[in-house]
DNA sequence: GTGGTCTAGACCACG
DNA sequence: GTGGTCTAGACCACC
């Protein structure tokens, strides 16, 4: 995982766990690697895992079990379609606030989008 | 104009000129407010004008002409439609590389961008 | 190290540094001195090393990895002969300019400069 | 004439007029263009070459005789081959002074200088 | 008048 | 402890 500049490492790590719920590759009611697993993995920091496990439980994404490790919460906030959705509707917010801030107009935005998607 | 907390004041300010230029209010070739000037205006730092200046400068947007002050480089890339889809792609772009590593589909991409434009 | 008053500061903390990575006392990867620690040595206000890091960082030459201070990028720009190279031609290019604009041939371009260095 | 965006334009302007003394243009005693033609010729704020023909006057290089205009002094100094000499010598030293801080050793330049001449 | 640089001192997020 | 940002205020060279 490559991590971008300018965003707070810790931030991408939670983006990036809740990525794994949202494909699927975890789901609701299983372990979260440890921390130092996570942290080996990723070449960082420990304290930055904690940090965004930290986050992910204030979220209510995650539960921490004393001696048991981290767990996804079993929610309908974290079935696999629900976190996309929510992740999904985040990065829309996000994208449209930039856009209309630089003065592209609803219908431009759609037609950037679409034509976009068809060139890939 | 008011400044998001989260992100820093002069890339805020970068993106006011450039959304100026790509909506037509500042034209290529015409003159940027003066430091001082736009300091007043936004309630701002004048260094914090000049680091913008700065930094639109190296990224070729503007140029300064020696106590004359600082203008709009008469660009192709400059010109209004030129501006917003150059901002906009490089958006565009961004945002769908989020939502593909999140896992949202081209049509579920558009039904989510469609849905909050028809909110606003 | 003392300054010329001629040149800003930060741009010449920038030589410094690169000279340093020139002369091999710094190498492709080691760590800077942190922000605080040069301002101190050289007795100069934080900012203008922050400024000097930062433009470090814009040419290529300097990383800085998040709360862990800043780094000499590992390239092969970096290599201790090829920094003298590319800091030497960019100079010789300047400076054959300018003398071939003031009217001086390569001959004489080349005896003034064996003069100049059998007087140092 | 472009201007060198680093170096105040009076100083290029100096350059100037010396390089075409230097280059035999100029010849000692002839009259320099007036200030509003140059200004119109360099598309230079008039001022600007006010304050060139100051300095060169304060160098010695020029005089100015009342109603009549400013004129190359009839010296030793302005003679082509000394011109050329002088200017010539600043742009050495100049050049020798950032090779050297930049830790490129006399035998070095040398060859650098060559190669580079040779290439052209 | 213009922008460019620097200092002093503060606060913040990050690891 | 690390760099990033901002404010306040000063001085300077240039046009």
């Amino acid at each position: 995982m490559e991590f971008d500049k300018n965003t707070p490492i810790y931030i991408q790590i939670m983006f990036e766990i809740k990525r794994r719920i949202g494909t699927g590759i975890l789901s609701p009611g299983s372990k979260l690697p440890s921390v130092r697993e996570l942290a080996d993995e990723l070449k960082v920091n420990p304290n930055t895992i904690v940090r965004a496990y930290q986050e992910l439980e204030r979220e209510g994404v995650t539960e921490t079990r004393r001696g048991m490790g981290t767990f996804v919460v079993e929610n309908d906030k974290n079935s696999v379609s629900e976190m996309k959705n929510t992740i999904g509707k985040t990065f829309v917010e996000e994208f449209l606030k930039k856009m209309h801030d630089a003065g592209v107009s609803n219908n431009e935005i759609i037609t950037l989008v679409k034509e976009a998607i068809g060139e890939n």
